[in-house]
DNA sequence: GTCTATATACCGATAGAC
DNA sequence: GTCTATCGGTATATAGAC
């Protein structure tokens, strides 16, 4: 069951999961065929198996090393800039170009966020928390500056996730809209996007000049009781 | 090929696609079995494809009927209120809330959006261009009346639907990272998630005390060529 | 209209030859 | 290490009895 090393040198291994990932995230895992990955990455299908292992597996590998280069990818975004305003900025186009130059992606991550993370072991919760903190800490440095307000960071989170994710993977939905609605815009680069999106969280964030003290309080109050978990 | 009947009216019908719906949202169209849709509907397989047809002819009503019922929830919703701010609001509160009461529609919608929009017709696309129309001309308003700054309506759109989206479909992980990550906000209400996105998108949207002439311009410019469009 | 039984095909995984 | 052939299980869809 387990496979003889680790699969992450070159050759064929690299293959193997590279046809893995863009089966797995145009069609999910249920509809992907193992048969149709082996002959992408011009294998036999005993070879895949022999190599790297069983389908669960494969979309293990997948899944990890995907986010592990996204969040590599944002570490070394935000380095070079210093205001909390910038490094945002940064995230978010890193978040849109990785997700642009990884077309694999997005795809996977709504896929699994679609089904409730069914298929997430916690080893996948541990890396997607990773990039949370990264994010929470970058808001949090923004607070203390005094460049952001004070907004619930988790959800602040998510918001910018599926903003940028949306805004990268629509991109084929979008432009057959686009074209039935009779606007022009079905076709920006992805730096159009992160520009877009980077406008409209930056507003969103950054302290205006009227105070205006809140609509509502951000902590859990007694009226709104926590819910139960739904995880099934 | 053709069912006998629209297969809209009560009895097993609705059971049927309420089960179908159920099931192509939480494992998708390719993961989903035939059998389980029978078996949760408490009809024979036979029965099933007698009163409703084959599981694309399923799919396809069940894909329909949601957005053309989340179209009509908005529409109700913008109604008793006046100002654009106010029509934002109650249209993101919707998004939230439809989502919420009808937990098939996002995932189904965020699985085509991951797919590329592989098993969307036509006439999916005319239903989805008919939700955009709706904020796009709720987003002019606000533009007109001076409340809103000029952005790409259909971007904006898109943004707001990724983000609510996000926000309802990621509670099951939100809450196992919220555990991992140490911080408590895992569980917030329909109405705190709706509270939230609608803060950050108005603030974004809003017209604030500093013109602060926009840092970019939206239009597209000569230096960003449209690109080819990548329908395969 | 309803159900049982089954045709037909496919898929994941492996045995075993080389 | 590589490939062919195939096993066992399961899926969609329908035929046909009632």
């Amino acid at each position: 069951m387990n496979p003889p090393r680790p699969a992450t040198e070159d050759g064929a291994g690299e293959r193997i999961l590279a046809a893995a990932a863009a089966i797995f995230a145009s069609i999910g895992y249920d509809g992907a065929r193992v048969d149709d990955i082996a002959e992408r990455a011009g294998v036999n299908k005993a070879m895949l198996y022999y190599h790297v292992g069983d389908k669960q597996q494969l979309y293990t590998i997948v899944l990890t090393s995907a986010i592990e280069r996204a969040l590599a990818a944002l570490q070394a975004a935000i380095e070079p800039v210093e205001s909390p305003s910038e490094k945002l900025q940064a995230v978010l186009r890193t978040f849109v170009r990785f997700g642009s130059e990884n077309p694999v992606f997005i795809p996977l991550i709504m896929r699994e966020i679609a089904s409730g993370g069914a298929h997430l072991a916690d080893e996948m919760i541990l890396r997607m928390a990773g990039v949370f903190r990264f994010v929470a800490s970058l808001l949090k440095q923004g607070v203390d500056a005094g460049a952001f307000r004070r907004t619930d960071p988790l959800l602040t989170h998510v918001s910018i996730i599926g903003a940028t994710f949306f805004l990268v993977a629509s991109t084929p939905v979008r432009q057959r809209v686009a074209s039935i609605a009779g606007v022009e815009t079905g076709g920006p680069t992805p730096e159009e996007l992160a520009a877009h999106v980077g406008d409209l969280f930056l507003k969103g964030l950054e302290v205006g000049a009227k105070p205006k003290p809140k609509r509502r309080a951000r902590r859990r109050s007694a009226e709104f009781p926590r819910r139960r978990k739904n995880n099934d």
